[in-house]
DNA sequence: CATCGGTCTGAAAACGATTACATTGCGGCG
DNA sequence: CGCCGCAATGTAATCGTTTTCAGACCGATG
């Protein structure tokens, strides 16, 4: 069938044992014999087979990565920065995402057992969280975007209530003094903290101003329904902060829809920054987040997580960046038109 | 360490070979030593070993994915069409994608020796099929979105050109003469499929127009571009239809930023139907294409293929659908603003 | 010239499962 | 009562690597 070690030897007119370690660089072999061996191996296309050798080396080089549900950018962008970094350590990625319910995570982390050198496990459905731990060996584990109550494992997330919180401090600076939320879905985590800047930010730089919420759970959709709503509301609010970009667009299409101007009538700013964002008319203002940055960086934690070095980089938080575009500013004079 | 099957085989007192019997329901083991041997495998907590299962069986349990440098809605649809299907199947996913250039799709695919029972590839640039061929083993395969010169592998993909002639009638329908194209990526497979559609649907309905053509590259920027270039055009175009949905938002916002009005002054269309193009406004007239199930299917394919039976289903297409909404027809009066 | 100390190579033992083949035991039939 | 056949179980080969250990070779040294 396919090509294996020994057709190698035979055809090099060595060993096995020389052929494989002339194909991982050990030190040991002639520069005739490594040359010789490169060659035939390549001329046969060879390529080790992965099961034979991680069974004798016990090393899978294979990562796992457990997700929930995601949609659209916010998935593709943190699969190619995990993609990315493990590709750089040659490293494979087993992926698994779960469909909402705790069973199903709790049988993906199962199913990595053995096959995996370290997981990546994302569970920001805070009643999820606690799971993770049971289902786990003692294998190596970093955790994105999750509430890791116990502390048990490495985690990275956004700092999510830092970019809410200098969001409402950019809003009020720029004069707005009804700012309403849009939130995203009630148990996850992102959506909390976000929420919990806006909250506190609004008590702290408006203490008499109270917090006006809609409900939304981070789809365009939900924006959009949110975005009629607050048309209707009692005092019109004067600024409209959505917890993700995709809801700030669709509530902003509602606005189009109704004819209300952007930021002139209503100010909107949103979160994530999405390459939509900067397009739209008015550019929304946003709070960037670097996804793929974020999904690197976890592959780079739980890489050094194996070498033993735990160090104290135990919870780390990528710190968002504000940015001001069009939609939250009522500029003096307005562009050409 | 781990416990292995001679630790069950041990405590069970039976040999190894009935514990694997045992474990893996083979009929041939007597009831109650197929209890015992469940009872104690339970109880030290045994999960079998997956590269030396593997390795014996010669069989993974796990489908790879080739993908290119996906980006956004495409990326996580796709892959949760496959996601879907392989989970139902108790398999699990590797995922590599690639970054452009060929070697590293031939690296990917090499690498997948031994690590998988099929392939699912995508190759949409088309210098980079032909590799495909040669850096698999006999692995079971199938190609998605690939121009498979060779004919060498079952292949799924969009019918790409009948989207295209669908909306080019839809637009002559529609009273439009100048219909300008924004193209995508010049050696993508679906975008020449596209462009190709365009071409000859255009010829056939409007003999006399000479087809007007916008390089893009299925970015939102390259269709905001390419907006600003066709504003400038000489005789103004009365209506564009991008190739993908992206390029049509960013065409949109080009015009919105210099007031031109859509539909009334130019209609507008795009390709792909991602969730925003019903949400902006005007929503956009797309053809829909169903990325999740295009990608189940994908998988169930090979399934089958592992089967045996190849049947006659070597080529298939997936008819994507016209959507037809404001941003392509004139209508009488404009909605209240 | 025999011995030592390297370096390079080969033979063979893991690794942990599956499975072909051999063995055992037992009931039924002649 | 002895033998046959079948079902249950055990033994050992196998999968394709890595790695340990031992051996071969060669130049230098006493």
């Amino acid at each position: 069938m396919s090509v294996t070690i020994k057709d190698v030897a035979r055809a090099a007119k060595v060993s096995v044992a020389t052929v494989s370690r002339a194909l991982n660089g050990h030190d040991n072999v002639t520069e005739k014999v490594r040359v010789r061996v490169h060659e035939v191996a390549t001329r046969l296309h060879y390529s080790p087979h992965h099961a034979a050798r991680s069974l004798s080396s016990r090393r899978t080089h294979t990562i796992g990565v457990v997700l929930p549900d995601l949609h659209g950018e916010f998935f593709s962008e943190l699969m190619r920065g995990i993609d990315l970094v493990a590709r750089e350590h040659g490293l494979h990625l087993l992926v698994s995402s779960y469909h909402g319910n705790p069973e199903e995570q709790a049988a993906a982390l199962r199913a990595m057992r053995g096959r995996v050198d370290g997981l990546l496990v994302m569970a920001p459905h805070v009643d999820h969280a606690g799971s993770v731990a049971q289902n786990l060996g003692s294998m190596p584990t970093v955790l994105l975007d999750t509430r890791d109550a116990a502390g048990a494992f490495p985690t990275l997330g956004i700092d999510n209530y830092g970019g809410a919180v200098a969001m409402v401090d950019h809003l009020v600076d720029a004069g707005h003094r009804q700012i309403a939320f849009i939130a995203g879905p009630e148990q996850n985590f992102d959506a909390m903290e976000r929420l919990r800047g806006y909250r506190e930010a609004l008590a702290r730089r408006l203490p008499r101003a109270k917090p006006r919420l809609v409900q939304g759970d981070f789809g365009e959709a939900s924006g959009h329904a949110a975005g009629r709503v607050l048309l209707t509301a009692k005092p019109k609010p004067d600024a409209v902060f959505a917890a993700n970009d995709m809801m700030a667009l669709g509530c902003l299409f509602a606005f189009n829809q109704a004819g209300i101007r952007v930021p002139q009538d209503i100010a909107l700013a949103g979160f994530d920054d999405i390459p939509l964002a900067r397009l739209v008319v008015p550019a929304l203002t946003t709070v960037q987040v670097r996804i793929a940055e974020l999904g690197g960086r976890a592959a780079r934690m739980l890489l050094t997580l194996g070498d033993g070095k735990q160090s104290a980089t135990r919870r780390n938080l990528l710190a968002p960046q504000l940015i001001v575009r069009d939609s939250s500013v009522r500029t003096p004079r307005k562009r050409a038109r």
